[in-house]
DNA sequence: AATTGGACGTATTTGCGACG
DNA sequence: CGTCGCAAATACGTCCAATT
């Protein structure tokens, strides 16, 4: 029963660095940014030792077609192929804006440089630029991984944008983010300058779709300099890092014990008011498992500083 | 004078079924 | 697999009055 040497998960990831994760995307719209994740989810991977494959030895071109695409967000058939359709127009025409290390520059780039829509059959391919390869470099410190799935109930682009960003920061529980990079971060352009637009319309229905789906506990501080707002703080609970050692070989194995999901119930769906904060907590994490095969674990929890 | 929050009308997206 | 077209849902721009 056991397969071993994948080479595809079987869950699709989303592997980024935190600049191509914190980029600005244009004006994709939701669904064109969902067929940009998706790319992405069959660029990266992991090799037979379950190492992280580097740039030089990824696949640059790959195809997408409406089935899976349809069946991994739920989108109805008739609207999986316009969906693909029109987003090999804007991967075309888009190029994100990823920010430069210690500097305000910011590097435009495109991300693939060929795209077709394949007639009769459904589905696009699409070649991926060099300039986008470095962003996929694995390097260990903040490398971010998820699953598709984790983001497959996410109705608004904000909801997605902030979960991914709010991934970076998992173990430590708390992100911080100027409002300026986070108007960048979400692609609002010029749209939403007065602050309060900005956050009843972003940061609100962002933080309650994430909480309607998992049970993170998003909330958010604003950080002011003087009377206006010039960042916020978000709170969530933090994942659970699980620190495995082996105490015959002394290896170490990491385990993530990542936010349960809720479940929604279908029926009430159509009209969601605020979740009372019944929520069940966490399973608290075992403090030691017991011995399993000589492996014995205790919690550690990792700090960040900002 | 400049900023904010609410409200409202319009434009754009999305969901869905019929159908070829 | 793919098109069409309509309805519902969201997103967005803008105006206005209250606030500082």
């Amino acid at each position: 029963m056991k397969k071993k040497e994948t080479y595809e998960s079987k869950t699709p990831k989303v592997y980024k660095s935190p600049k191509l994760n914190q980029s600005n995307f244009g004006d994709f719209t939701h669904t064109d940014y969902l067929v940009y994740l998706m790319l992405l989810s069959k660029l990266g991977g992991v090799d037979k030792n379950g190492k992280y494959l580097q740039p030089e030895e990824l696949k640059r071109e790959h195809t997408l077609s409406a089935k899976e695409f349809g069946q991994m967000f739920k989108v109805a058939q008739p609207h999986s192929y316009v969906a693909l359709k029109k987003a090999v127009n804007k991967l075309l025409k888009t190029d994100i804006t990823v920010p430069e290390d210690g500097t305000n520059s910011y590097w435009r780039i495109n991300v693939c440089s060929q795209a077709k829509y394949v007639k009769d059959e459904g589905k696009i391919n699409i070649k991926f630029t060099d300039d986008i390869m470095p962003y996929l470099k694995q390097v260990k410190e903040r490398f971010m991984v998820y699953n598709l799935a984790d983001i497959s109930n996410f109705k608004s682009i904000y909801a997605t944008r902030l979960f991914e960003l709010l991934q970076e920061f998992k173990e430590t529980g708390w992100m911080i983010k100027s409002l300026d990079e986070l108007r960048h971060s979400f692609s609002v352009g010029s749209k939403y300058t007065n602050y309060g637009h900005f956050k009843s319309r972003t940061i609100v229905p962002a933080c309650e779709e994430i909480n309607k789906n998992y049970h993170m506990k998003v909330r958010f501080e604003e950080i002011k300099d003087g009377k206006s707002v010039t960042a916020i703080k978000f709170i969530f609970k933090p994942v659970l890092v699980l620190k495995l050692i082996n105490e015959t070989t002394g290896e170490t194995k990491t385990r993530f014990i990542k936010h349960e999901k809720k479940i929604i119930d279908i029926t009430s769906q159509t009209k969601l008011t605020k979740l009372k904060s019944t929520d069940k907590k966490l399973k608290p994490a075992p403090k030691k498992i017991k011995k399993n095969g000589g492996w014995l674990s205790s919690v550690i929890k990792f700090f960040r500083k900002k």
